[in-house]
DNA sequence: AAACATACGGGATGGCCGTCCCGTTTGTCG
DNA sequence: CGACAAACGGGACGGCCATCCCGTATGTTT
């Protein structure tokens, strides 16, 4: 698409390089790790990383946005074959999952402005399918009809930020608390 | 205590007029305000800020402890006073309370280490009774046994994240979803 | 009212970081 | 193998911010 022709080959290496390190140091690290730094672990020069991506946002947005579309595929898919109730819950769960998995992740998720921008609107359309999906969950009665969207980001939130090893409680907590009647 | 005598009057009042306007900024718009900020809304020079506080943490300490001291002295009344259920739940209830009408509190509440630091140790304190009132409620059968106190941090940020005038749902949520036994 | 200490303002300093630039190196193609 | 474009590295730059410093102004005391 982008005239990937045009890259040499130790380019190509480099780029690749790059977008690995990156997405461990950021999962591991969160995002606030310096560009710089990037750089050193993956043994290239700064000015190799900001060729390949001119802004820290742009490289952000290369390693989240195929995830994010994979994960909206995910919504899609639920929300065709599940029930309202069975398919909020569960895309819910695998965000949470992800988010615990990814440092970076569940920084973007706290963060909705950022994470509605990232991947030319990859993360907007992720939103909205949650968004969705919690209407509908809602109108069939599976969900507490009193809470609203920025709730369940704010709970998503919450439970990405205990580790993967350590998310069965928080997230039965929640999703017990998300299917009560209001009062 | 801290020789307030040697204070020249415009010296107090100054330093009272920075306390009064650090504590509103930091409410509404969060810690991450520019000290210099601070200063041009107090009306004064930001050597007159740093003079008084020479750090900008020892600024919000001097703003945060008095808060958390009291907020502690709730948690030891509601020990003392209630049943251990009703104790930790109105204790989580103050606090989410007392984070969602203020950005500051709220942001330190999501860093443990800074809250634990906060206030020659009054943010530990807090952290300590909490933790005291949680294990507490669950001996008593009143909070699932499967949460941990980090599960705990991580919900009580959740809430604090909304403003006070949408609490309702999600402390529903949250409340229904920790009185719930296991599975 | 004079003299002294205390406090003031805001510019200077230094650290951190993202981004840009350019002299040098290296892959590529004839 | 030679020449040229592409890519490299890392230093330079600029912005942001906390903290420090010092010449000036102002309360305070006798």
């Amino acid at each position: 698409m982008t005239d990937e022709r045009a890259l040499r080959a130790d380019a190509r290496r480099n780029r690749a390089r790059v977008l690995e390190v990156a997405a461990e140091v950021f999962a591991t690290e969160g995002l606030s790790v310096p560009v710089h730094e990037i750089a050193r672990r993956a043994g290239v020069g700064t000015g190799t990383v900001s060729r390949h991506f001119p802004t820290k946002e742009d490289l952000l947005i290369a390693i989240m946005s195929t995830r994010l579309v994979k994960l909206t595929a995910q919504a899609d898919e639920l929300a065709r074959r599940e029930d309202p109730g069975t398919a909020f819950f569960a895309l819910f769960v695998a965000l949470v999952r992800a988010g615990a998995a990814d440092c970076g992740l569940a920084e973007l998720a706290v963060a909705d402005r950022r994470l509605d921008d990232i991947g030319e609107r990859a993360g907007a359309d992720l939103c909205g399918r949650l968004q969705e999906l919690l209407a509908a969950a809602q109108k069939s009665g599976d969900v507490r009809a009193d809470v609203s969207y920025p709730d369940i980001r704010a709970l998503m939130s919450a439970c990405m930020a205990r580790r993967e090893d350590s998310l069965e409680p928080i997230l039965a907590v929640v999703t017990d608390g998300l299917r009560r009647g209001p009062t």
